[in-house]
RNA sequence: GCGCCCGUAGCUCAGUUGGAUAGAGCGGGAGACUUCUAAUCUCUAGGUCGGGGGUUCGAAUCCCUCCGGGCGUGCCA
């Protein structure tokens, strides 16, 4: 079992920055604000100031590759029609843009669209290639992030919701180191509580009836075939000599045993899944006492909550007063009968991650828990960092079999697990799945279809791309296309293309194959963009759905353009260009927890 | 009752800061393998963005209201 404390995490410091958006985009932006400024200077346009400048991409690529609506914009306070704001500017814009683009053109009620040159956009593929693993990452932030993640009860089998938030967690993560942030993984283990003492006494009844004897199973006990085998596991190793002991001695016993034994599972679906926790936090830290009778972590954090003075006494209870700060109502700390609640414990656990220096703690939990979040922020805030706790709340999980939904039953026991789950689909199509959808919405998984090794299926889908690509390098390097022996990325570094070569890809715009390489030149552009907004917005799906964009923008270069051709400038560029593919595709796959095979 | 989330094509869902003719996959219909993997591609049909008001040059997106669905609303964990 590995460590189960609060332990400390290594320091980082790093100077602190913003992740850079798309070159391209500052570089657009601050032309237009130059662009702007002139006109304004020099009379043609009657603006007090200019208006804050933000290109786009327009969703029609028709329209070019980068579009603003500053004229849209500025038109009343200009008091001109937007078309005519946008002659002004556009002309501006031809000569500032002139070694970039080859159109600056006006279109609809006042947009101004911007198509730049091939050679501008081919850029890209030596950009990738080049730039390796730090391709679409952000500079470092300095910022030390915690995402806490998953902390199902130590008492039984994670549920499919569980591998949900796990997926989802473990992909966050990865997306904010990728954007610049150093990111702690925690898993915040529930071992102190009632739910252990009736786990214990649900094994410890299962034990005496394997041993012949009537018992009466606990009323509200945990009634999963799990617990038969936990005790089925005690009476192999131990025989039945606990079935003597009395209750307390047995259950206190059971509880350990099967305590670890639930956790070494838990670790072992999640490890199996790509799933690795920095920190086991257990809960019981936080009730020990320290030594010589210390308080322990949630006395002191009571202690702190009091010294804010945001803690009352009435009934007999310790409250917090969580309506301070915009709670419905206030919270119990230590209820009447001295023992503390749940949230007592979280505060202490919360005030602890604050003490261990993160700048940001995300907590992901499932939608059971929302009502939660205000108390929690509340606490958060009172001890002084507020705004620095933000809560994803994880929708549940339909499963689904065949249209049909997989039904389940907590009180008896019957359900998948989430491991049941991972053996069935396995773990590139659970987690993609799960990461397919928004987090706020409820997902429907289709067991069917996650298994399907089939065009209906979005994960393949994209890795086929990315095996076809594989494949390609392999037949460029003279062997066979099936040669595994190959080293795919040995291969791609020696490809080189100058600038020569790279102005071919698109050299044919409105046939077939042109506008194939100019579809995959503009996609694999988006990818640092896509990374910074899915880092903003905590949304892996951004990354799914890109990723299905970018192979099928491969997928159609793949079917018009014959790359391994006898011509050696497009074959290199062509080469060059499939290469940069296979390396935002691997990336982006990365960043979801997915693998990207070179042969399928 | 109150709070949070949601409602977009037959189905499952994208839609960034309010932008142009609202997109994708599946399913329906019609096609493409002598090729570097057809696990692919091409074409086609399909919409009152739940309803109604408002804000504005412009609304799926912001505001109000109503309808429908999910979850929460413990001195439980």
């Amino acid at each position: 079992m590995p460590p189960l404390t609060g332990q400390r995490y290594p320091e980082c410091s790093v100077p602190t920055r913003l992740p850079e958006e798309s070159r391209v985009r500052d570089t657009l932006n601050a032309v237009i604000a130059e662009a702007l400024q002139a006109a304004i200077a020099d009379g043609r346009l009657p603006l007090p100031e200019a208006p804050a400048v933000a290109v786009e991409r327009p969703r029609d690529p028709s329209h070019g590759d980068w579009a603003t609506n500053i004229a849209l914009v500025s038109a009343k306070a200009a008091g001109m029609p937007p078309r005519q704001v946008a002659e002004i500017v556009a002309a501006e814009l031809r000569e500032r843009l002139a070694e970039v683009a080859d159109a600056v053109e006006i279109a609809g009620p006042g947009f101004i669209n911007i198509r730049l040159r091939r050679g501008v956009l081919a850029d890209v593929v030596s950009r990738v290639r080049a730039e390796g693993d730090a391709h679409g990452a952000g500079e470092r932030t300095g910022s030390r992030v915690q995402v806490e993640f998953v902390s199902a009860n130590p008492v039984g089998p994670m549920h499919v919701g569980h591998g949900r938030w796990a997926a989802l967690g473990d992909s966050i993560a990865r997306i904010l180191e990728h954007a610049g942030d150093d990111v702690q993984r925690e898993f915040y283990v529930n071992d102190a509580g009632v739910q252990m003492d009736i786990f214990a006494a649900s094994v410890s009844a299962r034990y005496l009836e394997l041993t012949g004897r009537e018992v009466e199973f606990p009323e509200d006990g945990y009634r999963g075939a799990y617990i038969t085998e936990i005790a089925r596991e005690i009476l192999a190793d131990e025989g039945e000599s606990w079935a003597d002991a009395t209750a307390d001695a047995r259950e206190a016993h059971f509880k350990e045993k099967a305590y670890a034994q639930v956790l070494a599972h838990l670790q072992h679906v999640l490890h199996g899944m790509g799933v690795d926790f920095d920190v086991w936090f257990s809960e019981r830290t936080l009730h020990a006492s320290g030594d010589r009778g210390a308080p322990s972590a949630i006395e002191r954090g009571i202690e702190r909550l009091r010294e804010a003075g945001h803690v009352f006494e009435h009934e007999g209870a310790v409250w917090f007063r969580s309506t301070a700060f915009g709670d419905d109502k206030d919270r119990v700390l230590k209820k009447a009968d001295g023992s503390y609640t749940y949230f007592a414990a979280d505060v202490a656990y919360h005030a602890d991650k604050y003490d261990r220096g993160f700048d940001l703690v995300i907590d992901i939990w499932g939608a059971d828990h929302h009502g939660y979040v205000k108390r929690m922020e509340s606490a958060v805030a009172a001890l002084g960092h507020p705004g620095k706790l933000e809560v994803i709340i994880g929708q549940l999980v339909n499963l689904f079999r065949n249209g049909e939904v997989v039904r389940m039953s907590k009180r008896t026991g019957e359900m998948v697990t989430f491991e049941d789950l991972l053996d069935e689909v396995g773990a590139d199509a659970a987690r993609y799945f799960f990461l397919r959808r928004s987090t706020d919405q409820p997902l429907d998984f289709d067991i069917g279809l996650a298994k399907q090794r089939s065009a209906d299926n979005p994960v393949y889908y994209v890795q086929y791309a990315h095996a076809r690509i594989c494949s390609i390098l392999r037949k460029a390097s003279g062997a066979d296309t099936a040669d595994e022996s190959v080293d795919v990325a040995a291969v791609a570094s020696r490809i080189a293309a100058d600038e020569a070569a790279l102005a071919l890809l698109g050299s044919e715009p409105g046939t077939l194959a042109g506008e194939a390489e100019l579809g995959l030149l503009r996609k694999l552009a988006e990818f640092p963009e896509i990374v910074a907004v899915a880092a903003r917005q905590r949304a892996p799906h951004k990354l799914t759905t890109y990723a299905e964009d970018l192979a099928s923008a491969f997928h159609q270069f793949y079917t018009h353009c014959q790359v391994v051709v006898d011509d050696p400038q497009l074959r290199s560029a062509r080469l060059a260009l499939a290469d940069a593919s296979r390396l935002v595709l691997a990336r982006a796959l990365g960043l979801l927890g997915v693998s990207a095979p070179q042969r399928m």
